[in-house]
DNA sequence: AAACCCAGATTTGTGTGCAATCTAGGACGG
DNA sequence: CCGTCCTAGATTGCACACAAATCTGGGTTT
């Protein structure tokens, strides 16, 4: 779902730009973006900017109230447990279908990614939970494409965004973290295997887990 | 996924009339949408035509390319198979959880919308196919709604409307479109018992009887 | 005859002004 | 002291104007 287009219209720009920023955190959830503050920082005018923003509330990354500006999206606990049975409809569906389509240099790169989380996420003087954002948007991006599903990987997208905003790996116990990561290391054996049935197991173990990691950090939140 | 809000601005009243008239056929699919054009016909300016348009390629029906304008989309036979598996995904799951939910009231009201496209949808005298559309959409709505779970019929909503907008109950064949309405009927009867696990195999049996239909369809049409 | 090229016309992209709406804070009355 | 009303400031919604890009048709060249 990344956008791979030249982007040349400010348009496409201020979408990229602003879901960069949201999903880079820059942004808390909940706060508020003002069309000229956006537009300053973006160096662009009002225009571009509300229609980035229609956009972004189309991928359910904004909330759009009419008359009352935009806000970086929250989840309740209930709209949590909703995108986590999303993401359980469509990803695993998506894992086994990529196995097959898996060549070596794919196998490889899962690989390296898997491992160069266990690298950074795994307690001690080296771990850098931030790191792991990005590469585990890149290890489940990557499986996504991987299966050519443009239709799922759309309806997934959204799903996806609502634990990245909320900076999902500082919530997480160390158990439940290294659960996570050995998930991604055993799909990656999956795929090597070409096994789908496998990889499609683990993959819904793995979002089960983050669903009760984020289920319960939600509720902690929201009883505070 | 329908609008519920007031919608007193400019730019919800452009996107939902003009989301009615795509889904009602008034455009035909890869039909040119120019901004004036929209704009003189809902009666407002080009900005929330704009903003309205940027809105429903977001939902997928229409397809935007820059400096270029928008199309009423259209599918290809491959893209066609994957919004079905999209429902198939995801449309048997609401089914089940709506099952549950449903009250008399429910259950009466989707057995006079089975019955009623009975009475439409059967060949002879009195057949209207354009009539089942809305019904259709009523029924599948019915028991999304029931379902409550905002999450799922967000993403399954952009698959609905692919086949809507292709005018599908024209590409029945006879048998195919009897079977279809037997399928609402035997959903109703899995309601009235209470079964989720009947009407989930019921619904799945109902989408890949349409998703025949339709790539039959499709591929006849694309090599015309 | 077919391909190319170039200007005019059309259409989309963006900036900006103004009206409508919302929010915050204080004055007023209970 | 608390609640309501009202006003001032700020922000969004919309329309319009101009700039940039695309499309069309005719004419020229090979």
């Amino acid at each position: 779902m990344t956008q791979t287009s030249p982007s040349v219209t400010g348009r496409e720009k201020a979408v990229d730009a602003l879901r960069e920023l949201i999903l880079r955190g820059d942004f808390p959830a909940g706060a508020r973006l003002g069309e000229v503050e956006l537009a300053t920082r973006l160096g662009v005018s009002r225009t571009p900017v509300r229609e980035a923003l229609t956009r972004l509330a189309a991928e359910g990354l904004v909330e759009l109230v009419p008359n009352r500006g935009a806000r970086v999206s929250k989840w309740s606990v209930e709209e949590l447990k909703g995108v986590f049975d999303l993401r359980t409809a469509l990803e695993p569906e998506l894992t086994a279908l990529a196995v097959p389509k898996a060549g070596p240099d794919d196998v490889e790169e899962l690989d390296r990614l898997a491992r160069r989380m266990v690298e950074v996420g795994s307690p001690g003087a080296g771990q850098d939970l931030d790191a792991l954002v990005p590469l585990n948007r890149e290890f489940h991006g990557r499986l996504v494409t991987l299966a050519g599903h443009p239709a799922l990987a759309g309806a997934l997208a959204s799903a996806v965004h609502a634990p990245i905003v909320l900076r999902n790996f500082h919530t997480y116990d160390e158990t439940s973290l290294r659960r996570s990561l050995a998930h991604h290391a055993e799909i990656v054996a999956a795929v090597r295997a070409g096994d789908p049935e496998w990889a499609r197991a683990v993959m819904t173990a793995h979002i089960r887990n983050a669903r009760a990691v984020m289920v319960r950090a939600a509720r902690e939140q929201e009883n505070a």
